[in-house]
DNA sequence: GCTCTTAGACAGACA
DNA sequence: GTCTAAGAGC
């Protein structure tokens, strides 16, 4: 029976829509692997897959879908709405609204094992950290060790969450961690290994659970047989999209929930592996295949290319060809262009922005929106002067990655009552909310912690122990804030706008700019809306924050054009009509922060890969020559001398129009250096006559 | 004894 | 801008 609907698909994208659907009996499918190259509709065929298997009678409450993104989750789910609406019409709304575990990976963990706390012994109100708080954690502990008093500095808080993360992920020794990647706090191994025993207990007095939490508690929870075959057998099918970016961990929980690989399908490409500082790992998807006995998953890969012109692809599969290890073929793509991608040298950075910007401009002269162009770079710092130059002449942009308006402090203070009103035992929240109060520092608000979380109502107890003596009248009003918020009484999302009157006062006593803050507070009353509860609106924050920042207080209505800036990591899966990569240098890509081995190198090669194929008609790299360096002490412009990425060499070059701008004496009426001769040795000489 | 202020080093991609 | 440790002030 062949379904019309999948009639626009190529002969490849169909068998991966179809591979196991409609078998004899309702037989479920075995293991899928879909290698899907940039640009060639993988979304697209993803979601087709999972509207055909409900079509053909799959129950979507039982199909597991996760991607990497709750933006590619809302996303997806759309898509197969829309084309179970197409083939069954009214019959379908039921179906397709019934696809609720959708999301990431994180996401759904946290689902589950809110679901299944009680089995696990875990607290159903447990609280999750993102690094930020995580990393504050690991402060508080590592003040209570008085390991902050040592002779020689101990490794701040930060380096000490990145090694402990580290050792989780990848699933090895302290020592070796250490040896391998912190080689010079090596003399502080037994100091770490108690800070971190500390760490691990505090947060389970506090039930509070890091990211990494929520895949070891997973992989724990399904690795229990009986546990496994019950989370196994909610869902018939498992989809994960983006496999080549997720880890270890990751992986084995997969497994766990099926192990014969029946339902299961991954999707992703070798080639756009970018996360590995997450501890993703290549070889899951490079040994997926084998995992499977007696029969080895099916694969099939999707090569064909619906985005970019075969300039830009040549380009990018020059790129990718030079790196070592490799699954994907090259792919290809039937869409002619004349023009080559542009490589064109700029002075430094500054007239790399006069350069975009111009370009830019003049690309929406000819009728490219703002928002059909964006602007990639590897840092989220690299896009400065550009930011600058765009709000001086007045033109919109949103960006993308790099630092969150959930960083700033008011947010985090604004959150930080809620958190706390959920779970009170979680310290850091307990910590920051206490700290607001004039008087309170970190000795009253950890004696007062310490009181109250030994009651099992630690709020209720809040009422009845002595007030800080300094507090006056704030006290009893945050005591009455927070009986509140326990009581749920108001209602969500009344009661975020309860915390921020409560929140105001204090704000405006503790920053200067309390106005822009306030907006920004606003701003966040208004996302909280958009959930259905305080827990829902807390977990998925901080799992899945909003990602954008721009010139101005909040994003941009939806009707306005604007253009696009974003880090390349936020670019994956994106794809605009025109794009420009910023600082395509040696230090910038690969950045010099990860240049030590050659998977790091690797890795950075894949990044501009990733960066080069979200382009559809035209793509320019830009290299700036010279980049000053730091502000303060430099007499005068000290600068140094970057060379174009080594990723770019010269054989290949012949893809790209290599371009010098400004151009000299291009535009009439501006003066020519080119006929300009002088004699600088004489100056010079003549300086010490 | 505890909080608050200040000087001085450092700054990556992200669930 | 952010984090840390040290001294000043209540």
């Amino acid at each position: 029976m062949a379904a019309t609907y999948l009639d626009k698909l190529n002969d490849r994208q169909k068998e991966a829509v179809e591979h196991g659907v409609g078998l004899p009996g309702g037989a479920i499918g075995g293991p899928l692997l879909i290698i899907a190259g940039a640009g060639s509709g993988k979304t697209n065929t993803l979601a087709h897959r999972v509207a055909h298997l409900i079509v053909n009678g799959a129950d979507p409450r039982r199909i597991l879908l996760m991607t990497f993104s709750r933006r590619a989750a809302a996303e997806m789910t759309r898509r197969v709405q829309r084309i179970c609406r197409q083939v069954l019409g009214d019959r379908a709304a039921p179906l397709a609204d019934g696809l609720t575990w959708a999301g990431t990976f994180h996401g759904i963990g946290a689902r589950l094992l809110r679901v299944y706390a009680v089995q696990i012994g875990l607290d159903v109100d447990f609280s999750i950290h993102d690094r930020e708080d995580s990393a504050d954690l690991m402060n508080l502990v590592r003040h209570d060790l008085g390991l902050s008093k040592t002779e020689n500095r101990f490794p701040t808080k930060n380096t000490c969450l990145a090694i402990y993360s580290r050792v989780v992920n990848s699933q090895g020794s302290l020592l070796e961690v250490l040896k391998s990647s912190y080689p010079w706090v090596l003399t502080w191994e037994p100091e770490l290994k108690t800070l971190f025993a500390a760490y691990v207990e505090a947060k389970q007095a506090q039930s509070v659970l890091d990211y990494d939490d929520l895949l070891l508690y997973w992989a724990q929870m399904v690795s229990h047989p009986d546990l496994a075959e019950d989370v196994g057998s909610r869902f018939d099918h498992v989809l994960v999209d983006e496999y080549q970016d997720t880890n270890r961990l990751q992986a084995s929980i997969l497994f766990s929930l099926k192990p014969g690989g029946r339902g299961l399908t991954v999707v992703g490409d070798d080639a756009q592996s970018i996360y590995s500082f997450r501890a993703a790992t290549i070889r899951n998807i490079l040994d997926f295949p084998r995992e499977f006995s007696p029969k080895a998953a099916d694969v099939v890969t999707l090569d064909r290319n619906y985005r970019s012109t075969e300039t830009i692809l040549a380009a990018a599969n020059g790129v990718i060809d030079l790196a070592r290890e490799r699954f994907t073929k090259n792919l290809w793509t039937d869409r002619t262009s004349q023009q080559r991608p542009l490589l064109v040298t700029v002075r430094d950075e500054a007239d790399q922005a006069a350069y975009v910007v111009e370009q830019v401009l003049a690309n929406r002269e000819v009728g490219v929106p703002l928002k059909s162009q964006a602007v990639l770079f590897r840092s989220s710092s690299h896009s400065g002067s550009l930011e600058v130059e765009l709000t001086r002449r007045n033109i919109p942009f949103v960006k993308f990655g790099g630092l969150k308006f959930l960083d700033s402090a008011h947010v985090k203070d604004l959150l930080a009552v809620l958190r706390f009103a959920q779970n009170p035992r979680d310290r850091v929240a307990g910590f920051r909310l206490l700290h607001m109060l004039p008087g309170v520092g970190p000795q009253t608000a950890g004696k007062i912690l310490e009181t109250i979380a030994a009651d099992a109502e630690p709020l209720a107890s809040l009422a009845e122990i002595p007030p800080p003596p300094k507090s006056g009248e704030n006290w009893p009003a945050l005591v009455k804030l927070l009986a509140t918020l326990r009581q749920s009484a108001v209602g969500w999302p009344s009661e975020i706008a309860l915390a921020r009157d409560w929140y105001e006062p204090h704000l405006e006593r503790i920053h200067e700019d309390a106005d822009t803050r306030k907006a920004d507070l606003l701003q966040l009353e208004h996302i909280a809306g958009g959930y259905p509860n305080r827990e829902r609106f807390l977990t998925e924050l901080t799992l899945d924050p909003p990602d954008a920042t721009s010139d101005q207080a909040g994003v941009p209505l939806l009707d306005e054009d604007y253009l696009i800036l974003s880090t390349i990591h936020s670019a994956k899966g994106q794809e605009w009509r025109s794009v420009f990569m910023l600082n395509c240098v040696d230090g910038c890509i690969p950045s010099d922060l990860a240049t030590g081995t050659t998977a790091e190198i690797e890795e950075e090669r894949r990044l501009l890969y990733v960066g080069m194929t979200r382009a559809r008609d035209c793509l320019t790299l830009v290299t700036p020559q010279r980049f000053f360096t730091g502000g303060q002490n430099s007499q005068g412009d000290r600068h140094v001398y970057a060379s174009r990425t080594r990723f770019i060499p010269a054989t290949l070059l012949q893809f790209f129009e290599t371009v010098t701008w400004p151009l000299v004496g291009a535009a009439a009426g501006e003066r020519s250096a080119r006929n300009v001769r002088i004699d600088v040795g004489a100056q010079m000489r003549s300086m010490w006559k």
